[in-house]
DNA sequence: TTCCGTCTTGACCAATCGGTACAAATGCTG
DNA sequence: CAGCATTTGTACCGATTGGTCAAGACGGAA
């Protein structure tokens, strides 16, 4: 077929994400990252160096797709609103299916985060970005008067992460969905 | 040296508990796994029937072992005095060392969960039991009036749950105390 | 049509995986 | 002391691990 790529690289990285997503980094074997891929072994090794390569490449990619959603999905809403429907869009997501696969990063960090610095790196960077994505909306909020909330912004946003965190592994773990309801209403009351 | 069972079971399984919590399921070969409980291939596979038991067993004491520790620091304890003092021995645990090993039960959850119904049900059960412990806590704590949330004690319950979740994440995540420190402070919070 | 570059296929690699088997060493117990 | 259960050490198993390599099939550009 050749003379030019044949395949895409971001659909073949969005395929090996799915594929660490559900069952991690040792838990997805080559053979098995390659039938997901959809490609042959040739092509892998000619296109990323190695697993380990891919992994973080795909770690990389979820974050940027998933925040940029994030961003567009809020695009022109009032602070407040913009929170409650970031834990509207992670409930909806833990709800839909009763596997669901948690959160990448997350999943990622538990698993590597000890022993492999590239990962540990990229995911600490990741909950930084965030969290301090949600202080802005904070103090945003508490500017217009929305969020009554008295601690700090930076306190309260880690413990929002937190609570969107806890979600997502309640939802890996398999509980039931009035775990994500609660912890939806619950986040509420640390706005006011 | 035999005749007599040479090793402790418990001690030996602590030992695997160890290194299962550092590395995981996957990232804990039977090479480690043995090194770490100081014990031979044959003493193994006459004890236990697979390292997939072991890693049973190991969670199961964890949570026996951890929840016991629980219970027994609370004793006599004033139901919103218990509470606070769960959150401040979670906090302080994930201080003291930069490279913490985070919950097992959660680690074990967000690798295996999915694909392993043996350790979903185990997790599943466990937080479930840990949520009940901390609603009973709220409810007596409503009724002393020590805690003047308004949510039902229930939906306090996960969220709270919820938070010291996020603690031992960010802990093996590798973020800064002050993550732990403001999840422990906003979970004030919730319970006024 | 020829050629170049890419992809496919499959054989192959050493290393390690979890697990088995067994003889030899060991030390309590009767 | 003899008997016996248990540990140790090692050799071994087939399967799978992540990774390499080369031969050939194919398509676009010249």
């Amino acid at each position: 077929m050749p003379s030019q790529k044949q395949f895409g690289i971001e659909e073949v990285l969005d395929r090996a994400m799915e594929a660490f997503w559900e069952s991690g980094y040792e838990g997805t074997s080559m053979t098995r990252l390659l039938d997901r891929m959809g490609i042959q072994k040739g092509s892998f090794y000619a296109t990323f160096s190695s697993k380990h390569e891919v992994f973080l490449q795909a770690v990389d990619r979820y974050v940027r797709v998933r925040f940029s959603e994030f961003e567009d999905a809020m695009a022109g809403l009032a602070p407040r609103q913009a929170i409650e429907r970031m834990f509207d869009s992670v409930q909806e997501e833990c709800r839909y299916k009763s596997g669901s696969r948690g959160c990448f990063v997350v999943n990622a960090a538990l698993e590597l985060a000890p022993r492999d610095d590239a990962v540990g790196e990229v995911v600490r960077r990741t909950l930084k970005m965030h969290q301090e994505w949600i202080a802005e909306l904070l103090v945003a909020g508490q500017e217009d008067g929305t969020i009554t909330s008295t601690g700090d912004a930076a306190s309260v946003a880690k413990a929002l992460l937190g609570l969107i965190i806890a979600m997502r592994v309640y939802a890996r773990a398999g509980m039931p969905a009035s775990y994500a309801v609660a912890l939806r209403s619950q986040a509420g009351g640390l706005l006011d």
